[in-house]
Formats: structure tokens, sequence, C-alpha cells
RNA sequence: GGGCGAUUAGCUCAGCUGGUUUAGAGCGCCUCCCUUACAAGGAGGAUGUCGGAGGUUCGAAUCCUUCAUCGCCCACCA
């Protein structure tokens, strides 16, 4: 082999490109009973991919979810284990819904003017033309997923299972629909879940208004009393009051009680009424109520018969309910109405008051409580499902402070708010009845089915009509680990892969998928989808703030890509991933830097064993007999390979990648590579073939180690050394076939550790001092021994003394230059 | 209002279940160096009472208590 082909630094985009279009045509990421029928492998590495928005483009976040990934799945691979990571992608309802519509209003169009068909057939071409952008992104990364087995969540199958939850649910009474308080994005126009709607902390106004006492003769008029005085952050809702409610305890107004009062604009009468919700502590104790736009309103509405007033349009506009205020955009309602009050002497002050509310997370819209028919989920009895897997150890999170995260929610868990008010998404399979047969009562009872029926059961009519509404996003990818194996059919990949092992995401999401994941997995598949959960950190930007496109203050991966190469950016985002990453471009040079050096240390490898036959793979027989460098290179790689393993075992990543950072370039390079300069150019020809055996092993096994990691470089350098094996018939086609190069019996040398060791203690003793001596380095040891420093030589003398306690040196020099000649060695 | 995390060199951060760490790395800074790989490099150097205060222990950056500052998540007090 020769040195002259590689230049001195390193082509990531040249190797990049190529390397991964082969592993990919070769099938290398299929799992390994795939590739080899006859062997079934014994132990199963199965992962499936959080899939991203098909409408994302990669972005950091997902550079190190992916590459965390990547690295675990490539490691187990290497283990032998029959390994599977499923790669796909979400349809991201609104999001989605969302970039179509902003194409068409380019266009002058709403998705009302096409119609529900047209629109989604529009989508469809969208994901069609750009769904595949995020998949290639990840490609470009090196995430070495089996992508014959891809799948969306809007395909066929995936919709099926879809179909297959909602109905066995429902059958088992845990769906229902009904009309209640949810949260409302007028902007979206669509319900939204609870976890979908994001509180903010809003410095909003807390307004404090007149309600006139009614009727004369009134026990409040005697006491004095015309009005009371009601305080609220939402004065528009004042038109849909249908109560102002006390504490029934509350001294000051419990007389009130049973009382009629005049709302106010509305000229209604309203009883006042008394429930324990109120707090008597916070406003001036009195509530207004208004059961339709708020939700514990609406709780209290119910206790007490109230009546329901809806006073907003959908698009958050007054409807005719609000009389005069009609047409007015809730905000606009709401100077108007604090206008006329005060014009009717009714309004008395505005507080600045701090306090949380929701707002769409997809828009960021202010989300309006609104009252309307939606679907959910009873979620208690999955809950105590997922409960009792946990107390059983059946879901391990990593770090541990993440399972209280989890179980609280499970346990404060409320129904699930699954319908939708947009067109792309997987429509309810529900229809209702439109005909006006004989069976009218039955017929009010919908057909909730499995597969579209073409006529109602009850009454034969043939007029049947859809639920227009969607179901959540998220209701089809918490089935993601078993549909994407073919649930509801019993596949043979079902069997082979289900359940998956572990769970690598962001905090984020734990209570929008995995939770959901682990209550679907057992409801359906009556066992956890995955028994560990790593969480890894949060990527922000320096300033701190989440990375995001809108702030500005994103760096797009592809560009450090095309940059430095994917293995430089996977090795800096690993190694900076110990807590959540705080990115700036400088923080890539680590992983820039080290790319190059190993690059560099392959050149000074393949220079050196120019000619040499004889490399092998196999570990040299009798390690105890060769030199001390020799020995000691090959002892403190088993060492590291070790502490790799342990680290990668408790998901330690940037443990791990500090770890093998540190080996690679200190020891190999600082000291190994130095070390046997003056062996290559010795005379001592037995000397020099026993070092090259050993660096082209070394070598062979840290590329091994580093494939995990920098999958491109070490398969590029991993292949020329393979042309110079002679044992090369015996070594797999490709890196991502070897074995993980973790010794059975690693090899110990303590003695070698040891004087390697001192030596590399009294070297740098003896630079530290030709340092500060001003000595040039050519006459370094020459000139400390003639220096007659005391200092200088006592470090010497002490070295020279060790090495001859471990009879390493055959004689004591008087001259120095035998550090830097192979005598020592 | 609850919960969680962070606070270590000028900057960004490691330091995993208390003792080979006399506290480490990268970047930056200073000195010297193109030596059979690598100047995106090499050799050496300076800089830290490990946020404050208590406590446990033979021993604490590491465990406990408390305070301070920053950040995140959750939460229907209008």
């Amino acid at each position: 082999m020769t040195s002259e082909a590689l230049p001195t630094r390193y082509n990531s985009k040249e190797v990049e490109a190529r390397r991964y279009a082969e592993w990919e045509t070769k099938g290398y990421f299929r799992p390994q009973s795939d590739r080899a029928k006859a062997h079934t492998a014994k132990n199963r590495y199965v992962i499936v991919i959080p899939p991203p928005n098909v409408t994302g483009i990669l972005h950091m976040g997902h550079a190190l979810n992916n590459t965390i990934q990547d690295i675990l799945v490539r490691w187990h691979r290497m283990k032998g284990r029959d390994t599977l990571w499923v790669p796909g992608t979400d349809h991201a309802g609104i999001a989605t819904q969302n970039v179509v519509e902003k194409k068409l209003a380019k266009q002058k169009k709403s998705r009302h003017d096409i119609g529900r068909e047209t629109f989604l057939k529009e989508v469809w071409t969208w994901k069609e033309e750009h769904g595949a952008t995020i998949t290639r992104q990840l490609r470009r990364l090196g995430a070495s997923c089996d992508w014959t087995r891809e799948r969306f969540t809007m395909d066929e199958g995936l919709s099926h299972a879809v179909r297959e939850a909602f109905v066995t649910l429902y059958e088992r009474g845990l769906i229902y629909q009904g009309n209640y308080i949810i949260n409302w994005c007028p902007r979206c126009q669509t319900a939204l879940s609870d976890e979908e709607s994001a509180h903010k902390e809003i410095q909003g106004g807390l307004y404090h208004i007149k309600y006139p006492v009614a009727g004369k003769g009134s026990k409040a008029e005697k006491v004095g009393e015309d009005h009371i005085v009601i305080a609220t952050t939402r004065p528009e809702t004042m038109l849909g009051d249908t109560a102002v409610a006390v504490h029934p305890e509350d001294a000051r107004y419990k007389h009130l009680i049973g009382k009629k009062l005049i709302l106010p604009l509305m000229e209604r009468e309203i009883p006042v009424i008394g429930d324990e919700f109120v707090d008597p502590e916070f406003g001036t104790g009195m509530v207004k109520v208004t059961p339709a736009h708020d939700p514990n309103d609406f709780e209290m509405g119910k206790r007490h018969k109230l009546e329901e007033i809806n006073v907003m349009h959908p698009d958050g506009k007054i409807n005719a309910n609000g009389r005069q205020y009609e047409g007015l955009d809730r905000f606009q309602a709401r100077k108007k109405i604090i206008a006329d009050l005060e014009v009717a002497g009714l309004f008395i002050q505005r507080d600045s008051h701090l306090h949380a509310v929701g707002h769409c997370y997809r828009c960021d819209t202010m989300v309006e409580p609104y009252l309307s028919k939606q679907w959910f989920v009873k979620m208690k009895p999955l809950a105590e499902k997922a409960l009792k897997a946990h107390r059983a150890g059946k879901t391990i999170f990593y770090p541990d402070r993440w399972t209280k995260v989890y179980t609280n929610w499970l346990e404060g868990i409320r129904d699930w708010c699954i319908s939708r008010q947009i067109w792309w998404g997987h429509q309810i399979p529900v229809w209702y009845c439109e005909g006006d047969g004989e069976c009218k009562l039955a017929c009010k009872q919908p057909t909730v089915s499995r597969k579209n029926p073409d006529k109602c059961p009850h009454c034969g009519s043939k007029n049947l009509r859809q639920d227009p509404d969607v179901l959540d996003t998220w209701f089809s990818s918490w089935l993601w680990p078993f549909s994407t194996l073919g649930w509801p059919d019993k596949t043979e990949d079902l069997k082979r892969f289900y359940p998956t092992s572990d769970l690598i995401t962001a905090p984020e999401i734990i209570f929008f998928w995995v939770a959901r994941m682990i209550m679907a997995g057992l409801e359906f598949m009556g066992e956890v989808p995955f028994s560990r959960i790593y969480i890894h950190g949060t990527v922000r930007a320096q300033s701190g703030l989440k990375m995001s496109k809108s702030l500005g203050n994103a760096i797009d991966p592809l560009e450090v890509i095309d940059e430095i190469g994917a293995d430089a950016l996977r090795f800096s985002m690993i190694m900076l991933s110990a807590q959540d990453v705080y990115l700036s471009r400088e923080k890539f040079e680590v992983g820039r830097n080290f790319t190059n050096k190993i690059w560099n240390a392959s050149r000074f490898a393949f220079l050196n064993l120019e000619g040499f036959t004889e490399g092998s793979a196999q570990s040299p027989s009798a390690p105890k007999t060769l030199s001390l460098p020799n020995r000691w290179i090959l002892s403190r790689l088993d060492t590291v390979a070790a502490e790799i393993e342990k680290q990668l075992a408790g998901f330690s990543l940037a443990q791990a990648a500090t770890e093998l950072y540190h080996f690679i370039w200190s020891d190999f390079c600082d000291w190994f590579i130095e070390l046997s300069k003056p062996v290559f150019l010795g005379a001592d020809q037995k000397a020099k073939t026993e070092t090259q055996r050993v660096l082209f092993f070394v070598l062979e096994r840290i590329l091994r180690l580093l494939h995990p990691f920098s999958p491109f470089i070490s398969e590029e350098i991993w292949q020329q050394l393979k042309v110079a094996a002679q044992d090369k018939d015996q070594w797999p086609e490709s890196l991502s076939l070897a074995a993980w190069p973790v010794e059975a019996k690693p090899f110990k040398d303590a003695e070698a550790e040891r004087s390697v060791g001192l030596m590399q203690q009294a070297m740098t003793g003896i630079r530290d001092l030709r340092s500060r001596l001003n000595i040039p380095p050519s006459q370094e040891l020459e000139a400390v021994a003639a220096s007659k420093n005391k200092a200088a030589l006592q470090i010497f003398e002490s070295f020279k003394m060790q090495m001859l306690k471990l009879g390493r040196l055959k004689a004591l020099k008087t001259d120095t230059a035998f550090i830097k000649s192979p005598s020592w060695i």
C-alpha cells in the first residue's frame, strides 16, 4: 500500500456519499436474520425511530437523537445481535396541513375553496414531492436504518392499525363522544389536547366589574348593596355568563346566594350560587360563571344545572349570542366591552395580573377554552396498566429522574381529546345514519367500524355520513412500535421484533408519545413496547434558548456536514451530550480536528506499513514477549475497549466518546506513534516487524471501536487496511459487519503500564526543564544531562533507576540519547 | 403554586455509585517548534479557596441541610 494516495486532510464529502450508498444497497442495515436466513440470532436489538414530521428538515435535535440511536444500533449490530432500526415519518396533521394551506394561500386559495378531496390530493402530492427530504438527510447523518422497512403513519398498514385501535377501544368502552370544554385554537380552528396547549406566563389584566343586584326590596338592598363586584381576566366572556359564584361559607357574601343579578350589557338576570370551588382570597371572592368558556365554570355549570351560552364562533369572533358585539374578534370585543362598561359606570379598575395562558403549540395562538362535541379516550384504565408495569420494573428511564415525571403524569392523567377539526389525518371511523327509514331511534347510535360500511346496519339506509373529524396525530404514533411491524396482522416481523429494546428520545415528548406508546403497547399487545427509555438532553443555542429557525439561532446540521463531515458532527455532538447541549459553530471543532487526527494517524501507519504483508486482525501471539511500548498499547487498548463497552451499556455515550478520544489522541498518537518512530527509523528489522504488526492490529481495533461513533471515516480507513491484511479473506465485507472488539480475556499488562507511565513522567519532566532552560529540542537530552541542573538530573536519574529495576535497561548510559534510540524499548 | 436540573480555569463543559484527581478536557492566552502522519499539528506553561454557609465522614467537587442566582418542565385559582 502507498501513502501517496492519501491527502493530508480528510475529504469527508467524497467518502460519505459513496460509503452510505454501498451500505444501503448491500443490505448491511437489515437484521442479521434477514441477511443470513439460516442463522438465527439469539439476541435481538430493536429500536423504532421517533418518526420525524414529513414536513421536517433535519435540525440539531434530530442530529443528536439519531446519532445516539445510530451509535447504539451499530454497536449492537457489531456485537452480533439481530439488529433492526425501523425508520419512518409522521404525517403530522396540523403541521402538514398548514404547509399545504400556505402553499394554497400563495395562489389566493383556501382549502375550503377546493374542497376536502382535492385538498387531500394536494397534500399527498406535496408528500410525494417533499416527504423524503428528512429521510435523505438522515442518510447523510449516517443513520443505519433498515430502509426496506420504512413506514409512514398514513400508509395503508398503519391506517389499518389506527382503525383497529380505535374500534377496539370503542368496543372496550374506552372511547366516548361528548360535549366538553376543550382547548380550541381559533387560528387552526381545531380542538387541541391538553398537551398541545402550552402554558405561557402572560402579563394580563384582572378586570373588576360591577354587576347590579336585581329587584327591589331584596336583602341585599337592605344592607345597602346595589351591586357586587367580580374580577375576571377575560371580560369578553361575560357575554355568556349564567351565574356568579361565591364560596358557600364566605361570610361576606353567603347571604347573596339565591339572589339575582343583572348581567351588564346583556341585561339578563343571573343567579348568585354558592360553590366550594371559589377561593374567597382571590380577587373579590366573587366569580362570574361562564360554563361555555371556562373549564371550571363548565364543571360548576353542571353542578348547578346552569345554561351554557356559547358566545363565540370557532374563529374567535363573537357570535349572535353576543348581540351588539357580534362579529368582533375576541380581543376587540374585550376593549369594546370595557369601554362600554366604563360609560355605564360599571367598570372599576384593571389590575396587572401575571397568569399562565394556554397557547397552540403549533401556531402559538392563544388557546380559547371552547365548548364543543369531541371524541375522547378514557385514560385512567390505560394509565393504571402502565403504572402497574412500572411498579413491576418493566419500564426503566435513563436518567432515573424522568421516572417521576412520567409516573406523576400518569397518576394525574385526564381524558385524551382525540378529534381534530382538520382534514389531513386518519378520519374517524364513525358513521352516522342520515336515512329517514323506520329505525330512527336505533340510527342515533353511530356505526363504528373497522371497514367502511356501505349501509346502516340498523335500517339499511345507504345514506351514511362519516364523522368529518380526523384523529390526533399521536393517535397513530402511539401505535408505532407495533404498527410498523405489521400489527394488527400477526406478521413474522411482529413476532421477531416486538417488544423493541430501547427507546431514545427527547424529554419534551414523554407525555405526547412515550407514555402513550407504553399504554398502547400494554393495551393492544399485552406487553410494554420497550423496556429502557433513554431521555437525552435538549439542543439549545448558545444563548440558552431553544434552537429554532424562527428565532434565527439555528445551526443547520446539513451545512455542518457539508463543511466538516457527518463523522465530525456526530463526534462533537456526542462529546457534548452529557446534558443539555448548548451549541455554537466553534463547538464542532473538536470533532473536525479529531477526524483529521485519525486520518493522519492512518497516513502515518500506511507510510510505515509499506511493504508489510503480515497484517492481521488477530491479536499478536505471546504479547508478553513484545517490547514495552507494544505491550503497553495492547494493554491500554483492551482496557479502553472494556471501559467503552461499560459506558455504552449504561447510555453514557459522552463518556464513551471521551474515553475513545483520549485513547486515540493521547495514548495512540502522542505516545505510541511517537515511540514507534525510532523503531521504524532504526535498523533492527525484527523490532520493526514487531511494531508494524502491533501498529496494524491496534489501528484495526481502533477503527472498530470508532465505527459506531464515526462510521464513515472508520469504514474508509478500514477498507484500505484490509487490502494489506494477510488474512483479508476472513475479514467481513464491511466494518458494519465486523465484530465489536471486546476480548473475553482482556490483555492487561500492569508492568508495561507502570513502566511506560514512569517513562512518560520522566520525559515530561525533562521537557519541562528543557523548556525552562531554553534548550533547543534537538539537543534536549544531552543538554539536560550536560547542564548539571540538579532537578533535571534528578528526574533523569530516577527514570534510569526505574528502568533498571524493571530490567528493561541493559546498562546505565552516561549520555541521554537513549530515550530517542530504540535500545531501551 | 408544585417538581426537576445547573452553578468547577477567561469561555464552553467532563468529573458515573464519596479516597490514584497533588481538580481534568476543548477553545482562548503565553513560550518554543514545519521533527517519518497531522500547523485543524507537536512540546511546555499560566489561570480554579469546585456558587455561599453549615453538617456527616479518617477523607467531600462528589452525600445531607439551607440560602442565592440561572434555566427547564408541570399546573383549570377566575
